[in-house]
RNA sequence: GCCCCUGUAGCUCAAAUGGACAGAGCACUGGACUUCUAAUCCAACGGUUACAGGUUCGAGUCCUGUCAGGGGCGCCA
């Protein structure tokens, strides 16, 4: 948003310490770290550091403080800076904030709902999340991937980037089979109900248990071999319970608000797979050791490393497929399909070594876009005492139930704050609370550490939350609401500011970079902070300046300064995923 | 044995990618509703950033080692 002041400045100063004797010079602006201060700080440490290096004496704290101190005196007064300070050996430039403070709001009112959004790159990524398997549950594991995963597509797109998002099922294997014999033994002509995922886990569940039995499983065996041999009552079956799981996952996707541009199966990847598998064994780049052992490929021997990549195992000695044989060609389909400049797989980091090995078989078999496939790692959500959550342990939280406590919880409290609004509108507020809340918790927290589930803390809507977020959304739309929905077209800001007025517009200045930080790292965690960030000082200003009861003069600046807060803090929202409700 | 991640306030987490006095929330203590929604705000309390070295003008951040926890490593997904 400066970047015309700090052009300026920096010939300016480049031209001083050209004087100096100092050509060559790389500027770093930041900003003033400060509260209530707003402007442009330079650290001179790096030049005068480069100058100890190059055989000058000089002591580096010392020498950056007169550089600071000798530009101060060099640039004089400026129009654009109220003052200038030289102290620790930064340069500090403080706007002349009536007239800065007037332009943020200007721009943020202007471009609306697009402040902050990146030019069109023209450049197209292909992001892969969610991935769950049919026939089981959905529990609060995979729901920080499609929150993870979901944000990600929106900070992307936000960006500027095209993104394709993807879903892989995973549709086929012994799960389904164990499905299908359970329903076909205890459940025969059932019908899913109201939730159909938590119905299809329940008969999943109980399969497990049942399949311990070996006499279940010699019969979930011999279901699994009529399977293979494509008997057309067991596919058709197959594909009529397959579509229940699909039904129920896009119950869960509508409720998340997500939605995907392609599903691709594992069942049709799976013959493609083993195909390719057999090509590489025929061109002598994968070892076939059956029938005792499986066939492999050791990607140490072609990339000359040693306990670095391994050994994939491509396919079983009895010939079916791993999860190996079909990410191979899936990664290909996805490439021919989309010729993405990036594909990124938003997958838990325990399978780092295997994607690593998946990249490098790409890599190997000659694909030069294997460089730009990503693994987007992020760690897993354990329960208390670090017990990972597995449907087949029964160490479950699922989705739904979460959900609806967590529904239930917000519900009670907006019937307890506002009990005048209609009952659809309770619903609504309650769900979109209730769903932010969960959301914010997986994502502001960084990727790499893991979320331990609690209950109570799931279901805490106090504190550094996105209820508070939502709430000063509310706030904000509330004020405008009461000024009659019509904004002054124009306001000039007074020179003096209070210090929550600056803290606050200096907060809206920050969107554009965290977007752009947080895209380039896939790491939504930055923005999840600005926007709490800038709760709390639309907070902080909400107490301390009032806007409708003051000279018309003053209502009209803050007015406007309002309605830029509440844009920005719901184009945070929406990059996060949750949504600003009006009331509350 | 090798590789990856984590270790910051009592608890849960931040920290502008090496910069100014390490910041929030929760919990605890005290205060603020007749004024734009108190799902709010203010104040106080709380730190040798696991430990030991090193690099640097400057290290929570980079390097080496140690300790602790988690994860991964030929036919699971």
């Amino acid at each position: 948003m400066f970047e015309k002041e700090k052009n300026k400045l920096e010939i300016r100063i480049k031209d001083y310490l050209k004087k100096e004797g100092i050509n060559e010079s790389q500027l770093e602006f930041r900003q003033i770290p400060f509260s209530g201060e707003w402007g442009l700080a330079i650290p001179l440490f790096p030049i005068a550091a480069s100058e100890a290096r190059s055989g000058k004496k000089v002591i580096v704290p010392q020498r950056a403080q007169q550089l600071a101190q000798g530009i101060k005196d060099d640039l004089g007064e400026l129009e654009e800076f109220s003052h200038i300070d030289a102290v620790n050996g930064y340069l500090n430039l403080y706007f002349s904030t009536s007239k800065y403070a007037q332009r943020v709001v200007d721009t943020v009112l202007e471009e609306g709902e697009h402040y902050g959004k990146g030019e069109n790159l023209g450049k197209r990524v292909m992001v892969e999340y969610s991935q769950p398997n049919t026939h089981k549950s959905f529990h609060v594991g995979h729901l920080r991937n499609v929150i993870l995963g979901g944000s990600v597509c929106r900070l992307l797109e936000f960006a500027g980037y095209d993104v394709i998002r993807a879903n892989y099922l995973g549709d086929i294997g012994l799960h389904v089979v164990k499905w299908m014999w359970n329903y076909l033994e205890n459940h025969r002509g059932e019908e899913p109900g109201e939730n159909k995922t938590h119905w299809m886990n329940d008969i999943y569940a109980e399969a497990d248990r049942l399949y311990q039995d070996p006499e279940n499983e010699a019969e979930v065996r011999e279901l699994y071999a009529r399977w293979n041999a494509k008997e057309p009552e067991v596919v058709a079956l197959w594909k009529k319970t397959r579509q229940w799981s699909l039904e129920g996952f896009e119950q869960i996707y509508d409720q998340l608000g997500e939605s995907f541009d392609r599903i691709y199966f594992e069942s049709e990847v799976e013959e493609p797979g083993v195909k390719l598998v057999e090509e590489m064994v025929k061109d002598g780049l994968a070892q076939d050791l059956r029938p005792d052992e499986p066939v492999i490929i050791n990607l140490d021997d072609y990339a000359g490393t040693e306990d670095e990549y391994r050994v994939l195992v491509l396919l079983r000695s009895d010939g079916s497929s791993l999860y190996a044989t079909k990410d191979l060609p899936l990664a290909i389909k996805k490439f021919e399909e989309y010729d993405f400049d990036r594909s990124i797989y938003v997958i838990d980091v325990r399978q780092s070594l295997y994607l690593k090995q998946i990249f490098k078989t790409l890599e190997i078999l000659g694909y030069d876009w294997a460089d730009k496939l990503y693994h987007l790692a992020y760690e897993l959500v354990n329960l208390p005492g670090n017990v990972t959550m597995a449907s087949r342990e029964g160490t479950v939280v699922l989705f739904d139930d979460l959900m609806a406590e967590a529904t239930r919880r917000a519900r009670e409290i907006v019937e307890q704050k506002n009990p005048e609004v209609s009952e659809t509108a309770k619903n609504d507020i309650a769900e979109a609370v209730a769903l932010g809340a969960l959301k914010y918790t997986m994502l502001s927290r960084d990727n790499t550490k893991i979320v331990t589930f609690d209950w109570d803390a799931a279901l805490d809507f106090n504190g550094q939350a996105a209820p508070y977020i939502q709430y000063a959304h509310v706030r904000a739309e509330s004020i405008l609401r009461k000024a009659g929905g019509r904004l002054p077209g124009e306001a000039s800001f007074p020179s003096e500011l209070v210090k929550a007025e600056v803290d606050l517009i200096e907060l809206l200045t920050r969107l554009p970079q965290e977007v752009l930080k947080a895209a380039e790292e896939l790491r939504p965690l930055g923005v999840a902070n600005l926007a709490f960030d800038l709760a709390k000082g639309f907070n902080d200003f909400y107490n301390t300046c009032q806007v409708l009861n003051v000279e018309p003069e003053v209502r009209a600046y803050r007015l406007r300064l309002v309605a830029a807060a509440q844009q920005v803090i719901a184009t945070s929202l929406d990059l996060l995923g949750i949504k600003a409700p009006s009331v509350m």
